[in-house]
DNA sequence: CGCATTTGACCAGCGC
DNA sequence: GCGCTGGTCAAATGCG
C-alpha cells in the first residue's frame, strides 16, 4: 500500500541536492529517527532563515508589513496546530513499539517449529545457489504480528501438501498486502521496480489466480515477486517478494511502506530485530497510516528539524510571492 | 518491429 | 506408478 495516500507529507524539505550522507532508508527502531536526524543535522549545521532574513527579503520586494504580520501569524498557528497533532501520535508510536517488541518476544519460537527443512526442486535449488553467489543474506519467513496471523500462516503451511522449499529458508521472503482496485485484474503492484511477468496459474486454495513476476530491472536479480488476490478478501492484493535485489533499488516503495518527502525517499521498513512483519490486512492498514504519522510526528520533535521544516515552509512562501 | 504479456504445456515434488 | 499441485517455460499474441 502506497503509504502516501493516507497523508500528504510532501513538502519540498530543499533536499534536490544529493547529499550521500543523509539516510535514504529510514529503519524503524526504538531511537527512531531522532538519533538518526540529530547526527544529521548537527554534522551539516543546517542554516536555518531567521525571522529576520525571513522580514527583510520580503521588504525588499516592497510587501506592506500588515500582510506580512497576517502571513506570519497565520504560519504559525498552523505549525502550532501541526505540533499538537504530532505530538499526540508519537504517543502512539511509543506505545505501538512497546506492543510490537512484545508480539515479537511472544512469537518466535513458535515460528521456529513451522519451519522445516524440506525437499525442493532442481531449478529452485539453483535458484539458492544463485542467491548465494549473489551474497544473499539467509533469511527466515515471515513473522506474523500477532498469534492470530500466526496460526493463520502455520496452518496455510500444514495444510498445503507441498512443503517449503529450501529457498524459503535462503531467500529473504516477505509478503506485502496492497489494496486492489476491484476493476484492475492485471495484479500488477507498484513498487517502483521493473517487474517481468512469466506465469499466471489458479491455485487450488483460491479462485482468483496467482501471477509470477520476475525483477527485470536487474537481468540477474533473483528476486521472484507472486501476486494474487487474498482468498478472504479479495480487495486486497497478496504480494509476496522472495529473495535479495542485488542492484539498487528506484526510488519507490518495495514491500515497505514509503513516503515521498520533497524528493528525499523515506522507507518505512517494517523490520525490526532482524525479523520482517507480515501483517494482517486490517492491522496493515492501520499500522501503515499510524506508522506514517508517527514517522511526521517523530521528525517534527527534533528541534533541529523543526526548524530546517520552517526553513522550507518559509522559502517556498517566497516562492509563491514571486511567482 | 521489438518488447511485454498471455496461456497452454511441461516439469518436479509429494501423497496415496 | 499415478494423480494432484505449484512453479516455470516458451510459443503465440497484443500493443505502442
Amino acid at each position: 500500500m502506497d503509504s502516501s495516500s493516507f497523508l500528504d507529507i510532501s513538502l519540498n524539505l530543499n533536499t534536490n541536492t544529493l547529499d550521500p550522507s543523509f539516510p535514504a532508508k529510514l529503519p524503524v527502531s526504538p531511537d527512531f529517527p531522532h538519533d538518526l536526524y540529530r547526527s544529521y543535522f548537527q554534522k551539516k549545521e543546517v542554516k536555518v532563515s531567521t525571522s529576520a532574513d525571513f522580514k527583510r527579503k520580503w521588504l525588499v520586494k516592497d510587501e506592506s508589513a500588515s500582510e506580512l504580520r497576517e502571513e506570519l501569524n497565520r504560519v504559525n498557528s498552523e505549525n502550532k496546530k501541526l505540533t499538537e497533532t504530532l505530538a499526540t501520535v508519537y504517543e502512539n508510536y511509543c506505545a505501538l513499539e512497546h506492543y510490537l517488541e512484545n508480539l515479537q518476544s511472544r512469537q518466535s519460537p513458535d515460528i521456529d517449529q513451522i519451519e522445516q527443512p524440506t525437499k525442493k526442486r532442481k531449478q529452485d535449488s539453483d535458484d539458492a545457489s544463485l542467491s548465494l553467489l549473489n551474497g544473499l543474506s539467509s533469511g527466515k519467513t515471515d513473522k506474523s504480528s500477532s498469534n492470530e496471523d500466526l496460526h493463520q500462516q502455520k496452518n496455510q503451511l500444514l495444510s498445503c501438501k507441498r512443503p517449503v522449499s529450501d529457498s524459503f529458508n535462503k531467500a529473504k521472503i516477505s509478503t506485502v498486502y496492497v489494496p486492489a482496485v476491484s476493476s484492475d485484474t492485471s495484479l500488477t503492484v507498484k513498487d517502483g521496480y521493473q517487474w517481468r511477468k512469466y506465469g499466471q496459474k489458479v491455485t487450488r486454495d483460491n479462485p482468483s489466480p496467482r501471477a509470477y513476476f520476475r525483477c527485470s530491472f536487474a537481468p540477474s536479480c533473483p528476486v521472484k515477486k507472486k501476486v494474487q488476490r487474498s482468498a478472504e478478501d479479495p480487495s486486497v492484493l497478496v504480494a509476496t517478494y522472495e529473495g535479495t535485489h542485488n542492484h539498487l533499488g528506484p526510488n519507490a516503495f518495495e514491500g515497505d511502506a514509503t513516503s515521498q518527502v520533497g524528493s528525499r525517499t523515506v522507507t518505512l521498513d517494517m523490520v525490526h530485530g532482524g525479523h520482517r512483519l507480515a501483517l494482517e490486512k486490517n492491522e496493515t492498514e492501520t499500522m501503515q497510516k499510524v506508522l506514517v504519522q508517527q514517522m511526521a510526528s517523530s521528525l517534527t520533535k527534533d528541534s533541529k528539524f523543526t526548524a530546517a521544516l520552517a526553513a522550507a515552509i518559509s522559502g517556498r512562501l517566497m516562492e509563491q510571492s514571486r511567482t
